[in-house]
DNA sequence: CCGATTTGACCCAT
DNA sequence: ATGGGTCAAATCGG
């Protein structure tokens, strides 16, 4: 674990260095330059020193009780207490365990902002395929609240789920609740895992007005004709609080052991603002490319190849892949020993070293 | 025909 | 008891 610490400094150097110089781009930029680009940086000099903080958060809670992750629900009681049937059949189990992992995945929040009146209301897309397995209308909503599920789940296990309902007060803002991370790559799409990237620029013309159907609102379309306004007001909140940091450690992605060290060097080099954008902006594009995606490749498979059946053994195969990302700093924060023994038995040392 | 969506029922947490 | 989240049968649509 004391690599884990090195590591963690490392990042956290990272962080301070990273804003320091942003800091000082900004003091270049503040008279010459665009108010965008000045509103950019000062995002990203916050994002920086916040992540640092979390950084040190994280490690002054080293040896607690899971500090930073949505632990208000105790799973273990309701085991501990025996369940009101006595007779614990394979289906309780089954709905323990969708339970508890309902609990145990860590969530983040995002509010994305549509332009609407250009027919590309649907442009929730963010670059994975979900398929929607519920609706409900919540308490005190004007918007139902739909459920949506990872298209891959039954074929590879992928275990991430988005709830996506919009908001009351302004209805061209939809507040997307992330939970889980892929463990699939959307391989079919590649370049959709990094739409707004491209949308960044392009967030001029807003076009503010709203007159689609609820039906139509959510539906998928593609991407590429999908305009997002990004504005300060777009951004991730975190339920979790760190939760975001806990699955998303700075940078600490582009070190995974497998892939070229080269290679990911010069990305680093070349995209480290663009990532780091990206990162802070929005935590789901990011797993679909760099190195981890090979880690999740290799997963995916293997839990296919265990268990190729549709069932929840296959996604408790490949429920590590959730967290092998970082595998310094998440094991223990995101699972509690039993779920990682359970949803990580072969605790293979090439993905944790 | 097959995959996606809809929707009412069900289960769990509060 | 109630609300939120998920399941699964029915339905839709390409």
């Amino acid at each position: 674990m004391g690599e884990t610490m090195k590591m963690e400094q490392v990042s956290l150097i990272d962080e301070l260095t990273q804003g320091k110089e942003l800091a000082k781009q900004l003091c270049s930029h503040i008279s010459s330059s665009s108010h965008e680009t000045i509103e950019f940086l000062i995002g990203k000099i916050l994002s920086s020193y916040e992540k640092a903080l979390e950084m040190l958060n994280w490690e002054a809670g080293m040896g607690k009780v899971n500090p930073t992750i949505d632990t208000k629900l105790d799973f273990h009681g309701s085991f501990a207490n025996g369940s009101p049937r006595s007779e614990a059949s394979d289906q309780d189990f089954k709905h323990k365990d969708v339970f508890k992992k309902r609990k145990t995945m860590p969530r983040w929040t995002e509010q994305v902002k549509v332009c609407s009146g250009t027919g590309l209301e649907g442009s929730l897309d963010d670059g994975y395929s979900w398929r929607k397995y519920g609706q409900k209308d919540i308490l005190g909503s004007k918007y139902p609240r739909g459920y949506y599920r990872c298209t891959h789940k039954n074929l590879r296990g992928c275990l991430a789920t988005k709830q996506v309902q919009r908001s009351d007060e302004d209805p061209t803002i939809f507040e997307v609740t992330y939970r889980g991370r892929h463990t699939c790559i959307q391989a079919s799409h590649p370049n959709k895992a990094f739409p707004l990237k491209v949308k960044m620029e392009l967030v001029e013309n807003k076009v503010p007005h709203q007159q689609e159907s609820q039906a139509q609102e959510e539906k998928k379309v593609q991407p590429t004709e999908s305009i997002f306004c990004l504005g300060a007001e777009h951004g991730i909140k975190t339920e979790d609080t760190d939760t975001i940091k806990d699955i998303f450690p700075s940078f600490c992605f582009a070190s995974s052991s497998i892939g070229s060290e080269q290679e990911d060097n010069n990305i680093f080099n070349e995209t480290m603002i663009e990532n780091h954008f990206l990162e802070n902006f929005s935590p789901a594009f990011i797993s679909t490319s760099t190195s981890e995606s090979n880690i999740f490749c290799q997963l995916g498979g293997l839990g296919q190849n265990v268990q190729t059946s549709e069932s929840d053994t296959t996604e408790i195969i490949s429920a590590p892949n959730s967290v092998t990302n970082s595998p310094i700093m998440d094991l223990d924060v995101l699972l509690d020993e039993e779920d990682f023994d359970s949803y990580f038995p072969f605790k293979s040392p090439e993905f944790l070293s």
